[in-house]
DNA sequence: CGACGGGTTGATCCAATTCAATAATCGTGG
DNA sequence: CCACGATTATTGAATTGGATCAACCCGTCG
């Protein structure tokens, strides 16, 4: 499935980028013109506001289609950095449209990415919402782990390519919060952690430790 | 412009449908048939995750398109609740896909709305993230006003349609935190409140209360 | 009228932030 | 390749914002 889809939008890419670790593939303000899918490497995207805050929405891992944030307006309303080297495949928005017209499969195609985005926004919104620091770190990691699964990766031994502070942006939380949040199931024997090399142990264990993560 | 998409979309209307105050108009596991356009009324959208949690994600106020949530899986993944006799458009999916390989105009409409909602979507994750309770509930207010401008209401003197339980849900806070919030603002001279009735008398105090509000 | 849901306000408590000190690791240039 | 300065992570102690527990008010509806 996945690689007659990679075919069908080999058609549709206009160019390679590449991204280097720390520098930004767009930034908010910038003119919308293309959506991206992660060749490989890692993103993240953020939004800032003024007042300095910063808050990371999501990240994007190998085969992931983004950059939607730029339609409606016409600009993007987000940052995306690489978090490492990273390579991107540039698909033009408007020959992305007109293929669509043709092709209701790729259409139905972009429209069922666009839903996993925001399904995958509202439950991050729960665990914004709703659960205490722990909880939002197990949540991470499973939630981390099951993207790595859905493309492929390994699941349970990974790399976590988001520093702690980044990790406690994305889970709204401090980093020291987050830091004893990692030393605490590692006490419990649910993880391994060195530095950003996470191994999962105990799977069961974490998702007990949230209580409440939907599936 | 509006009127203009009103009369495309009115081909594609297959019913209307009445919810009242309190019913779902589709709960999460249902199948995904149609997307819906709020005609009178007001909505709210809440994932729930085992353990009894529930997040209020957003809201659906007249003339806007909502339900994108389940065309990923065929089936929904919220529930969707009326907070008030609601009447909805329905549109079918199916139908919507079918027209819009066909309107060019159609399908970047229907793009740029789900695009708005994961930008939407994006600056909820700030607020839950990064603001305190006051500037949480300041940002609510604006956004709120904001939508209502945008469709032609009175953006400075409206009925909030949620308790503040639901507001709280919304924002991440218990609704004792809310009601606080509230008081202070009053007392501020920021806004006057009647139970769910809101004026706001200083908006330009209220955007100084989140400082951090994109836009 | 009494009960009940929704709202306000006060007092106490606790989880997470903040402040601070130390340790480990990375990257860079000699 | 090593050394050194600069990040990044860990851990502890003190502080605080919001949660929790609790009492009370108000309006509405049976």
């Amino acid at each position: 499935m996945a690689a007659r889809q990679t075919e069908q939008f080999d058609k549709l890419i206009a160019t390679r980028k590449i991204v280097k670790r720390g520098d930004p593939l767009f930034r908010s303000g910038d003119r919308f013109k293309s959506l991206y899918v992660v060749g490989t490497g890692f993103l993240k995207s953020t939004v800032a506001s003024t007042g300095g805050r910063e808050q990371i929405t999501g990240y994007h891992i190998a085969g992931e289609l983004f950059g939607w944030d730029g339609i409606n307006s016409g600009r993007h309303m987000f940052d995306a950095v690489a978090l490492e080297d990273t390579e991107v495949l540039v698909l033009p928005y408007g020959r992305l449209e007109a293929a669509a017209s043709v092709m209701p499969m790729l259409l139905t195609h972009i429209h069922k990415t666009m839903s996993r985005e925001i399904v995958r926004d509202h439950q991050l919104m729960l665990v914004l919402g709703s659960m205490r620091a722990e909880e939002r770190l197990a949540a991470f990691l499973l939630s981390l782990s099951q993207r790595f699964k859905a493309r492929g990766y390994a699941h349970n031994d990974f790399n976590l390519r988001l520093s702690r502070a980044e990790i406690g942006s994305f889970l709204g939380l401090q980093l020291e919060t987050v830091s004893r949040a990692f030393s605490r199931f590692v006490r419990d024997g649910l993880i391994e952690v060195n530095q950003k090399h996470v191994r999962i142990i105990n799977a069961a264990g974490l998702r007990q430790a949230v209580i409440g993560v939907p599936g």
